[in-house]
DNA sequence: CAGTGGTCTAGACCACCAA
DNA sequence: TGGTGGTCTAGACCACTGC
């Protein structure tokens, strides 16, 4: 606001900026909740006292980040993990033989090896902007496609917003893991980032995968993040790439 | 333009998006160069005989592709990866100390293996969409950073765009190889595609990156293409990843 | 200063969807 | 049929660049 302070900012930011932040605030706070639409346009605009053009503009950004859905002809809707055609967002890893070519890896079966409640080592706190000591929540599951272990992964979530997450619910819920996060804690994934190496696995990770300590794994480190970049989850992968490979597009 | 022979093809083009199309063409048939200005708005908007709005959303889907830069109060150019600030953008390796956080790698010294012209076999044939048998020019090369050799890749380009490429053209040329390929030949690389995998090195790629056979390496296998999709470079990389890792953002 | 891209508006019309 | 997003236009004004 005050031009003196941050010299290399941009003094000025337009309203279509504007208008992007104040829904943006509406989607954190949870006025519309993932799966509904929001108000269309034309209302925004009276709301906000713009032009439906800048409001446009600004709803254009927002769907270009996945935070929304357009749909011609029904509305604007909050975007979701859980009936988006793109069901595993986030998940790159497709079969080496991808007859439909959608990169549809199939039905995973999923198996629940551990999830209790621990507290937050150095690495994991600084990953999840926590203290070193706080209460985290750790999951760690296989994924298998046609009976054949392919994922194993171990993730961190923060204790508080996952209060009442058990190994029971985690077991009964049927879809991506991130719908659940949506629709029972109200947190929603929007972004992620990655580091990928090619690592050897320890005899336990080995067994868990039915592979010899020998194979070559990917080591997928992600860190998702909900709103303004807020980090919520630290999730470390190791991916079998016999069969399959991790696909990634750059534009 | 025939409604009747296509079914599931939207019988309805958008004005802006013919637009697009023809600027493209311009693009491909080089009456831009890269690094030069296209058109101002206005003259395009005059010369194609629509709005200046109509225009302004053509290049902003070329520019939201990278095919283009608008640069405020100077004009749009046509994308470049030479001057480019982005260097090296399809290279996705980065240290693992990252001080400047700006995912630049630093300098890397290049060191030329193998660079030939043989026969496409048939897997590099269906890549980069040649009949087996075809000329191809066959590189191999090994990257170094600071002194350490990270980088083992073989890469493929089909013979006829790329006549009078040598081992001495690319030991002598700073700077990124996509770059050579735009000013020496005319090749301007859009898109790419990886598949990535886990993989243990043969012996003669261990000895050349300085490592055991029992290192687990990175393998990314990349199809480039330049416009309309056209594939025109097949590389496979051989990563370690003991002091970098591949970053990827999922947006 | 003139020329470029960037923002904002107001209004018209089209395509899609649901009731 | 009415409401939604999608396209297209015309014009005004702003911010940045270079001369």
């Amino acid at each position: 606001m005050t031009p003196a302070a941050e010299p290399t900012t941009p003094s000025f930011s337009p309203l279509y900026q504007q208008i992007k932040s104040l829904i943006l605030q509406s989607l954190h706070a949870g006025e519309w909740k993932p799966g509904e639409p929001i108000p269309s346009e034309i209302e925004l605009a009276s709301r906000y006292g713009v032009s439906q053009g800048t409001v446009r503009k600004a709803i254009d950004e927002l769907a270009a980040g996945n935070l929304v859905v357009r749909r011609q002809g029904k509305g604007t809707f909050v975007a979701t993990h859980a009936e988006q055609h793109v069901q595993y967002r986030f998940l790159k890893l497709v079969p080496d033989l991808d007859q439909a070519g959608d990169g549809d890896p199939g039905p995973a079966e999923r198996t629940i090896v551990d999830c209790r409640r621990s507290r937050a080592s150095a690495d994991v706190a600084r990953a999840l902007a926590l203290r070193a000591g706080d209460a985290v929540l750790q999951v760690q599951r296989v994924l298998s496609y046609a009976g054949r272990p392919t994922i194993l992964e171990e993730l961190w979530l923060p204790g508080t917003p996952f209060k009442g997450l058990t190994a029971d619910r985690l077991r009964d819920w049927q879809g991506p893991m991130y719908a659940m996060f949506e629709t029972e804690f109200g947190v929603r994934m929007v972004r992620a980032e990655e580091k990928i190496r090619a690592v050897l696995p320890q005899p336990e990770q080995a067994a868990l995968l039915q592979v010899t300590a020998q194979t070559p794994l990917l080591s997928v480190e992600r860190v998702a993040h909900t709103y303004h970049d807020q980090p919520m989850e630290l999730r470390r992968g190791l991916y079998r790439t016999d069969a399959h490979h991790y696909r990634n597009d750059l534009g």
